[in-house]
DNA sequence: CCGGACTCCTGTGCGC
DNA sequence: TGCGCACAGGAGTCCG
Protein backbone atom coordinates (compact mmCIF):
# COMPACT_ATOMS: atom_id res chain seq x y z
CA UNK A 1 0.00 0.00 0.00
CA UNK A 2 1.53 3.07 -1.10
CA UNK A 3 2.29 5.69 1.74
CA UNK A 4 5.57 8.04 2.01
CA UNK A 5 8.19 5.19 1.61
CA UNK A 6 6.66 4.13 -1.13
CA UNK A 7 5.98 7.27 -2.70
CA UNK A 8 9.31 8.53 -2.02
CA UNK A 9 11.35 5.05 -3.24
CA UNK A 10 9.03 5.13 -6.62
CA UNK A 11 10.48 8.99 -6.78
CA UNK A 12 13.94 7.88 -6.39
CA UNK A 13 14.04 5.09 -8.75
CA UNK A 14 12.26 7.09 -11.68
CA UNK A 15 14.01 10.05 -11.44
CA UNK A 16 17.26 8.76 -13.03
CA UNK A 17 14.84 7.19 -16.11
CA UNK A 18 12.58 10.59 -16.23
CA UNK A 19 14.52 13.56 -15.74
CA UNK A 20 15.98 15.31 -19.29
CA UNK A 21 13.84 13.19 -20.73
CA UNK A 22 10.91 14.22 -23.36
CA UNK A 23 7.30 12.69 -23.63
CA UNK A 24 6.38 12.10 -27.30
CA UNK A 25 3.13 10.82 -26.91
CA UNK A 26 0.82 10.02 -24.86
CA UNK A 27 -2.22 7.33 -24.78
CA UNK A 28 -4.89 7.74 -22.72
CA UNK A 29 -7.01 4.46 -22.18
CA UNK A 30 -9.08 5.50 -19.65
CA UNK A 31 -10.68 9.21 -19.13
CA UNK A 32 -12.23 9.07 -15.88
CA UNK A 33 -8.51 8.88 -13.61
CA UNK A 34 -7.18 12.01 -14.83
CA UNK A 35 -8.68 14.91 -12.40
CA UNK A 36 -8.45 18.68 -13.02
CA UNK A 37 -8.02 21.51 -10.40
CA UNK A 38 -10.27 23.64 -11.28
CA UNK A 39 -8.70 26.09 -14.11
CA UNK A 40 -7.69 29.29 -12.94
CA UNK A 41 -7.84 30.46 -16.70
CA UNK A 42 -9.10 28.87 -19.63
CA UNK A 43 -6.98 27.63 -23.05
CA UNK A 44 -8.51 28.38 -26.25
CA UNK A 45 -7.10 24.80 -26.88
CA UNK A 46 -9.59 22.10 -27.25
CA UNK A 47 -10.64 19.42 -24.60
CA UNK A 48 -8.56 16.69 -26.42
CA UNK A 49 -5.35 19.02 -26.53
CA UNK A 50 -5.76 20.30 -23.16
CA UNK A 51 -5.86 16.95 -21.51
CA UNK A 52 -2.67 15.58 -23.84
CA UNK A 53 -0.51 18.95 -22.87
CA UNK A 54 -1.69 18.48 -19.40
CA UNK A 55 -0.44 15.08 -19.52
CA UNK A 56 2.88 16.41 -20.38
CA UNK A 57 2.92 15.48 -23.99
CA UNK A 58 5.54 17.13 -26.07
CA UNK A 59 7.23 18.55 -22.01
CA UNK A 60 10.56 17.43 -20.75
CA UNK A 61 10.69 16.62 -17.48
CA UNK A 62 13.16 18.75 -15.20
CA UNK A 63 12.17 17.36 -11.38
CA UNK A 64 10.07 14.89 -9.46
CA UNK A 65 8.84 16.28 -6.52
CA UNK A 66 7.24 14.35 -3.37
CA UNK A 67 4.58 15.97 -0.73
CA UNK A 68 3.30 13.26 1.29
CA UNK A 69 1.88 10.54 -0.62
CA UNK A 70 2.01 12.37 -3.47
CA UNK A 71 4.29 12.52 -6.74
CA UNK A 72 4.58 15.70 -8.65
CA UNK A 73 6.00 15.31 -12.60
CA UNK A 74 7.20 18.89 -13.81
CA UNK A 75 8.34 19.90 -16.94
CA UNK A 76 10.14 22.51 -18.16
CA UNK A 77 9.02 26.49 -18.77
CA UNK A 78 5.70 27.56 -18.41
CA UNK A 79 4.19 23.97 -18.89
CA UNK A 80 1.38 22.45 -16.55
CA UNK A 81 2.50 20.12 -13.71
CA UNK A 82 0.96 16.47 -13.51
CA UNK A 83 0.34 14.82 -9.88
CA UNK A 84 0.16 11.36 -9.49
CA UNK A 85 -1.79 9.97 -6.46
CA UNK A 86 -1.11 5.37 -6.56
CA UNK A 87 -4.06 4.95 -3.95
CA UNK A 88 -4.27 1.51 -3.15
CA UNK A 89 -3.01 0.02 -5.91
CA UNK A 90 -1.48 2.30 -8.50
CA UNK A 91 1.86 1.77 -10.19
CA UNK A 92 3.82 3.87 -11.72
CA UNK A 93 6.22 1.92 -14.22
CA UNK A 94 9.28 3.09 -16.36
CA UNK A 95 9.33 -0.22 -19.33
CA UNK A 96 12.71 0.33 -21.31
CA UNK A 97 12.59 -0.52 -24.62
CA UNK A 98 12.33 -4.17 -25.57
CA UNK A 99 10.45 -5.09 -21.84
CA UNK A 100 7.34 -5.78 -21.34
CA UNK A 101 4.93 -4.33 -17.65
CA UNK A 102 4.48 -7.53 -16.21
CA UNK A 103 1.35 -6.97 -16.47
CA UNK A 104 -1.08 -5.78 -19.40
CA UNK A 105 -4.50 -5.50 -17.75
CA UNK A 106 -5.26 -2.21 -16.35
CA UNK A 107 -2.98 0.16 -17.33
CA UNK A 108 -4.91 3.31 -17.78
CA UNK A 109 -2.24 6.12 -19.14
CA UNK A 110 0.54 5.08 -21.33
CA UNK A 111 3.71 7.60 -22.07
CA UNK A 112 6.16 7.03 -24.92
CA UNK A 113 9.40 8.60 -23.93
CA UNK A 114 11.83 9.57 -26.20
CA UNK A 115 14.89 7.37 -26.65
CA UNK A 116 17.57 5.82 -28.78
CA UNK A 117 16.85 3.43 -30.31
CA UNK A 118 12.94 4.19 -29.68
CA UNK A 119 10.33 2.42 -27.10
CA UNK A 120 11.17 3.68 -23.79
CA UNK A 121 7.74 3.85 -21.57
CA UNK A 122 6.07 5.07 -18.73
CA UNK A 123 2.92 3.41 -18.09
CA UNK A 124 0.28 4.40 -14.73
CA UNK A 125 -1.52 1.16 -14.21
CA UNK A 126 -4.38 0.62 -11.16
CA UNK A 127 -6.62 -1.97 -10.82
CA UNK A 128 -8.77 -1.24 -8.51
CA UNK A 129 -8.32 2.91 -9.38
CA UNK A 130 -8.17 4.50 -6.16
CA UNK A 131 -5.59 6.44 -7.70
CA UNK A 132 -5.33 8.98 -10.05
CA UNK A 133 -3.76 11.76 -11.68
CA UNK A 134 -4.36 15.27 -11.22
CA UNK A 135 -3.26 18.46 -13.76
CA UNK A 136 -2.44 21.25 -12.55
CA UNK A 137 -1.48 24.30 -14.46
CA UNK A 138 1.59 25.31 -12.83
CA UNK A 139 3.91 24.52 -10.04
CA UNK A 140 2.99 27.73 -8.06
CA UNK A 141 -0.72 26.52 -8.12
CA UNK A 142 0.05 23.07 -7.16
CA UNK A 143 2.02 24.53 -4.12
CA UNK A 144 -0.67 27.32 -3.38
CA UNK A 145 -3.90 25.52 -4.11
CA UNK A 146 -3.08 22.03 -3.57
CA UNK A 147 -0.27 20.87 -1.51
CA UNK A 148 -1.17 24.26 0.90
CA UNK A 149 -4.29 21.98 2.08
CA UNK A 150 -2.24 19.48 3.89
CA UNK A 151 -0.23 19.04 6.82
CA UNK A 152 3.38 18.90 7.31
CA UNK A 153 5.14 16.34 5.27
CA UNK A 154 5.42 13.30 7.74
CA UNK A 155 9.17 12.57 6.80
CA UNK A 156 10.13 15.46 8.49
CA UNK A 157 7.49 16.49 11.17
CA UNK A 158 8.74 18.73 13.67
CA UNK A 159 7.61 18.19 16.84
CA UNK A 160 6.06 21.59 17.74
CA UNK A 161 3.91 21.31 14.27
CA UNK A 162 2.82 18.03 15.02
CA UNK A 163 2.15 18.99 18.90
CA UNK A 164 -0.09 21.47 16.98
CA UNK A 165 -2.19 19.71 15.01
CA UNK A 166 -2.78 16.83 17.19
CA UNK A 167 -3.96 19.34 20.10
CA UNK A 168 -6.78 20.92 17.46
CA UNK A 169 -8.54 17.40 17.57
CA UNK A 170 -10.19 15.00 20.12
CA UNK A 171 -10.16 12.42 17.46
CA UNK A 172 -8.23 9.20 18.21
CA UNK A 173 -4.42 9.98 17.84
CA UNK A 174 -4.47 6.96 14.74
CA UNK A 175 -7.81 8.50 13.07
CA UNK A 176 -5.72 12.15 12.79
CA UNK A 177 -2.73 10.47 12.01
CA UNK A 178 -4.85 8.99 9.00
CA UNK A 179 -5.58 12.73 7.88
CA UNK A 180 -3.93 14.10 5.34
CA UNK A 181 -4.33 17.44 6.18
CA UNK A 182 -2.77 16.87 10.04
CA UNK A 183 -0.47 15.28 8.56
CA UNK A 184 1.14 14.07 5.21
CA UNK A 185 2.24 10.70 4.10
CA UNK A 186 0.93 8.69 6.58
CA UNK A 187 -0.97 5.91 6.32
CA UNK A 188 -3.01 2.88 7.60
CA UNK A 189 0.47 0.67 7.75
CA UNK A 190 3.42 3.35 9.15
CA UNK A 191 0.79 4.67 11.52
CA UNK A 192 0.36 1.55 13.40
CA UNK A 193 3.49 1.35 13.09
CA UNK A 194 4.82 5.06 14.40
CA UNK A 195 2.30 4.36 17.72
CA UNK A 196 3.83 1.23 19.05
CA UNK A 197 7.36 2.47 18.04
CA UNK A 198 5.91 5.81 20.42
CA UNK A 199 3.91 3.17 23.05
CA UNK A 200 1.02 5.20 22.43
CA UNK A 201 -2.50 3.57 21.81
CA UNK A 202 -4.58 4.02 18.92
CA UNK A 203 -7.35 4.78 20.44
CA UNK A 204 -5.85 7.94 22.93
CA UNK A 205 -7.76 11.06 22.03
CA UNK A 206 -5.25 13.29 20.05
CA UNK A 207 -5.55 16.22 22.04
CA UNK A 208 -4.64 14.30 25.33
CA UNK A 209 -1.30 13.33 24.34
CA UNK A 210 1.03 14.68 26.26
CA UNK A 211 4.69 16.89 25.26
CA UNK A 212 6.87 14.55 25.63
CA UNK A 213 4.75 11.42 24.25
CA UNK A 214 3.55 14.43 21.01
CA UNK A 215 7.69 14.42 20.59
CA UNK A 216 8.01 10.97 20.60
CA UNK A 217 5.78 10.30 18.26
CA UNK A 218 7.26 12.99 16.16
CA UNK A 219 10.50 10.83 16.40
CA UNK A 220 9.08 7.44 15.52
CA UNK A 221 6.97 8.88 12.86
CA UNK A 222 10.50 9.92 11.15
CA UNK A 223 12.28 6.73 11.94
CA UNK A 224 9.65 4.66 11.07
CA UNK A 225 9.57 6.80 7.41
CA UNK A 226 13.18 6.75 7.01
CA UNK A 227 13.77 2.60 7.91
CA UNK A 228 11.00 2.00 5.33
CA UNK A 229 12.43 4.45 2.23
CA UNK A 230 15.65 2.37 2.73
CA UNK A 231 13.99 -0.90 3.15
CA UNK A 232 12.34 -0.06 -0.82
CA UNK A 233 9.02 0.17 1.05
CA UNK A 234 6.50 -2.26 2.06
CA UNK A 235 5.37 -4.38 -0.51
CA UNK A 236 2.03 -6.23 1.25
CA UNK A 237 0.58 -7.27 -1.96
CA UNK A 238 0.81 -4.67 -4.87
CA UNK A 239 3.72 -2.20 -4.37
CA UNK A 240 6.45 -2.32 -6.42
CA UNK A 241 8.88 0.64 -7.31
CA UNK A 242 9.23 1.96 -10.67
CA UNK A 243 11.47 -0.91 -11.98
CA UNK A 244 8.99 -2.98 -10.99
CA UNK A 245 10.83 -4.20 -8.00
CA UNK A 246 9.07 -4.95 -4.24
CA UNK A 247 10.10 -3.75 -0.91
CA UNK A 248 11.83 -5.45 1.81
CA UNK A 249 9.79 -3.85 4.81
CA UNK A 250 7.36 -6.27 5.11
CA UNK A 251 9.85 -8.23 7.82
CA UNK A 252 10.38 -5.00 9.63
CA UNK A 253 7.29 -4.49 10.63
CA UNK A 254 6.56 -4.41 14.10
CA UNK A 255 2.48 -3.86 14.67
CA UNK A 256 0.57 -3.53 10.92
CA UNK A 257 -0.64 -6.94 9.63
CA UNK A 258 0.66 -9.26 13.03
CA UNK A 259 -2.36 -9.20 14.95
CA UNK A 260 -2.21 -12.48 17.26
CA UNK A 261 1.55 -12.35 16.88
CA UNK A 262 3.71 -11.75 19.84
CA UNK A 263 4.98 -8.47 19.99
CA UNK A 264 8.82 -7.62 19.19
CA UNK A 265 9.47 -5.45 22.50
CA UNK A 266 7.49 -7.63 24.90
CA UNK A 267 6.37 -10.66 23.64
CA UNK A 268 2.14 -9.72 24.57
CA UNK A 269 -0.04 -10.91 21.83
CA UNK A 270 -1.02 -8.14 19.49
CA UNK A 271 -4.44 -7.04 18.99
CA UNK A 272 -6.45 -5.78 16.71
CA UNK A 273 -9.63 -3.57 16.59
CA UNK A 274 -11.28 -1.21 13.93
CA UNK A 275 -10.36 2.45 14.25
CA UNK A 276 -11.58 4.80 11.31
CA UNK A 277 -12.96 1.64 9.30
CA UNK A 278 -9.40 0.89 9.45
CA UNK A 279 -7.79 -2.50 10.95
CA UNK A 280 -5.76 -1.28 13.60
CA UNK A 281 -2.81 -3.40 15.27
CA UNK A 282 -1.23 -2.66 18.83
CA UNK A 283 0.31 -3.99 21.82
CA UNK A 284 -1.67 -3.63 25.03
CA UNK A 285 1.10 -4.12 26.89
CA UNK A 286 3.40 -1.21 25.24
CA UNK A 287 0.29 1.03 23.97
CA UNK A 288 -1.46 1.43 27.43
CA UNK A 289 -5.04 3.15 26.35
CA UNK A 290 -5.64 4.94 30.74
CA UNK A 291 -2.06 4.74 31.98
CA UNK A 292 -0.41 8.22 32.89
CA UNK A 293 2.83 6.98 33.54
CA UNK A 294 6.10 6.88 31.36
CA UNK A 295 5.54 4.46 29.25
CA UNK A 296 7.11 0.38 29.37
CA UNK A 297 10.59 -0.53 29.82
CA UNK A 298 9.97 -2.02 26.27
CA UNK A 299 9.59 1.66 24.46
CA UNK A 300 13.24 2.17 26.04
CA UNK A 301 15.04 2.00 22.35
CA UNK A 302 12.88 1.48 20.08
CA UNK A 303 13.18 5.36 19.08
CA UNK A 304 16.78 4.28 17.49
CA UNK A 305 16.93 0.78 17.69
CA UNK A 306 15.26 -2.24 15.36
CA UNK A 307 13.94 -4.45 18.72
CA UNK A 308 15.34 -7.99 18.34
CA UNK A 309 12.74 -10.82 16.74
CA UNK A 310 10.97 -12.78 19.42
C1' DC B 1 -17.61 23.05 11.92
C1' DC B 2 -16.48 18.48 13.34
C1' DG B 3 -16.28 13.73 12.97
C1' DG B 4 -18.18 9.38 11.80
C1' DA B 5 -20.16 6.63 8.07
C1' DC B 6 -20.53 5.49 3.49
C1' DT B 7 -18.78 4.95 -1.27
C1' DC B 8 -15.88 3.86 -5.06
C1' DC B 9 -13.18 -0.62 -7.06
C1' DT B 10 -11.02 -5.45 -8.04
C1' DG B 11 -8.01 -9.34 -6.62
C1' DT B 12 -7.47 -12.62 -3.17
C1' DG B 13 -8.47 -16.19 -0.03
C1' DC B 14 -11.60 -18.59 2.59
C1' DG B 15 -15.58 -21.75 3.64
C1' DC B 16 -18.86 -24.82 1.95
C1' DT C 1 -13.18 -27.92 -8.37
C1' DG C 2 -16.08 -24.04 -8.22
C1' DC C 3 -18.89 -20.70 -6.42
C1' DG C 4 -20.11 -16.82 -3.41
C1' DC C 5 -18.75 -13.76 -0.16
C1' DA C 6 -15.93 -11.04 3.08
C1' DC C 7 -12.10 -8.25 3.14
C1' DA C 8 -8.29 -4.98 2.01
C1' DG C 9 -8.18 0.78 2.31
C1' DG C 10 -7.07 6.31 0.28
C1' DA C 11 -9.79 9.92 -0.13
C1' DG C 12 -13.94 12.31 -1.45
C1' DT C 13 -18.65 13.08 -0.08
C1' DC C 14 -22.57 13.15 2.78
C1' DC C 15 -25.10 13.75 6.92
C1' DG C 16 -26.21 14.24 11.90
Amino acid sequence: MPELPEVEHLRQTLAPRLIGRTISRVHVKRRDIVRSLPASHSTNHGRSTRLRRGLLEDCRITQLRRYGKQLAIIADGNTPVLVVQLGMTGQLLFIPAGDKPHRNDHIHIRWSVVSDPPGDHLVFRDPRRFGGLTLCDSLAELESRHWANLGCDALTIRHRDLHGTLGKTRRAVKAALLDQQVIAGVGNIYADESLIRAGIHPLRPASDLRFEETRDLARAIRLTLRRAIRAGGTTMRDYVDGNGQSGRNRADLLAYARGGKPCRFCGSVLQHIVVSQRTTTFCPNCQPLYSSTVCPQARKGSLTELPSTV
